[in-house]
DNA sequence: AAACTTAAAGTAAAAAATACTATAAGTAAA
DNA sequence: TTTACTTATAGTATTTTTTACTTTAAGTTT
């Protein structure tokens, strides 16, 4: 069957392909968390329209990939890293968005540990930069509207899913765990309380391993146990943190 | 500027306008609910591609639209109904998902009172129908993907948002609310605590009237305040339904 | 060895969730 | 008109969870 053959759409007889005209793109916004800050990876853009604007990572979808191929090649040729947490959260529209053509985007939100992460320069960008997401610069197209929803999806993400811990070494500290929620969450957590809610949800394996290089007694390393939560989840378990 | 002007997709040389191959379509998958049952209305479709096949609600947008125009287009020439709720859930791009063309289409859930509908037959549909959620047929496409995938976002919205008044007439008994939510969480509440958690929450306001017809002490109206929860919301409230 | 810093455990009070009982207010049948 | 029945609604006692705070332990630095 090919596009041109037989098919119309029935209300008003146009045939099908009059209607296969626009163009898809994928925007990524890359959450980062260092020294207590939440932030996120933009790239100055290296080509108009919005040349020398800083801009979400993102680009045209080709014909041969899903979405979250052309999201995961994005984040790839960005920081070289695979595998990277990534979800979508939305479908921007507005009929004038792009100044080009008609082009829909994806969003796409992801979590990566900062430290790793080669910045580019390419002809696609000439330079990409961490951004505390409290003080953002001016940014093209639609991409702040995108943004915002981007940041409030991860804040209310962050409380009914576990997945605060991709933006985590492997392995941390309980108060590193408490200082990251703090960061996303914005409002301090009680030590000792925070401490013991965590631990009685039984998703931290405690480690034979403490802190070093640090001038006061060490703190035990925890990790997180994503098997022990699938499991959990299946009895009805509801990761909630408020 | 026109899109066979000046731009060329940086990375490897190719015009802007050879990424302008895309048929997007939304999808509806709107929710009902009558005598302790969810429900979804379905489409038996009018034409091929999966003609006689039982499938959401949907259709191809023009250049001219937004997603949520089109969706709700789609919903009006369904129900006859404006202003339905209604919001994005995902986007599905499965490069061989439809046979006619690379079509990306949008998720969209409804919500609805069940009576409030005006079957169609046109060329567009044959018949439109309620289902139980429990008791689906077979769907055309990947229908059913969207659809498994637009109840489990159903069941976390509605412990989370206040958004199952739209599924009950504006009054209500707190009965029905609970038969509601038994229904859509599969679980029971316990009468007096559900009817204490609820209104605690000061998000229900008490009518001057009562049920009528019924065969027993009728229970008094509610309706649900949606300006009282937007205040509440600003003050830090967060619904929730365990 | 003393001072200092943070980890980690413990405890008591308050609040919330849970399980259950009792009473009130209506309808329907005798 | 009375009695039985059904559901609404209020109340209460128990358990569990949350919250706020205190104490002790374990390390580093001077």
């Amino acid at each position: 069957m090919r596009l041109d053959e037989k098919f119309y759409l029935s209300e008003n007889n146009v045939p099908f392909k009059e209607f296969f005209n626009f163009g898809m793109s994928v925007d990524c916004v890359l959450f980062g968390y260092k020294n207590g800050e939440v932030r996120v990876l933009l790239i100055e853009r290296g080509a108009d329209p919005f040349k020398h604007f800083w801009a979400l990572p993102g680009d045209l979808v080709t014909a041969d990939l899903t979405l979250e191929d052309a999201a995961s090649n994005v984040l790839y040729r960005l920081t070289g890293l695979e595998n990277i947490f990534m979800e979508q959260f939305h479908a921007f529209s507005e009929v004038r968005r792009h100044p080009v053509g008609r082009v829909i985007t994806i969003g796409y939100y992801a979590l990566v540990r900062s430290e790793n992460h080669k910045p580019v320069a390419s002809a696609w960008a000439t330079e990409s930069k961490w951004f505390n997401i409290n003080k953002l610069p001016e940014l093209a197209f639609d991409h702040k509207e995108i943004l915002d929803l981007a940041i409030g999806t991860l804040k209310r993400k962050v409380r009914n899913e576990p997945i605060g811990f991709e933006l985590l070494p492997p392995k941390f500290t309980l108060l590193e765990l408490q200082k990251l929620y703090e960061a996303l969450l914005g409002y301090k957590f009680d030590k000792p309380n925070f401490r013991k809610k965590l631990l009685s949800m039984n998703l931290l394996v405690p480690l034979d391993e403490v802190q070093s290089n640090v001038s006061h007694r060490p703190a035990k390393l925890f990790k997180f146990d994503p098997d022990r939560y699938k499991t959990l989840k299946e009895e009805g378990f509801h990761f909630d943190l408020q």
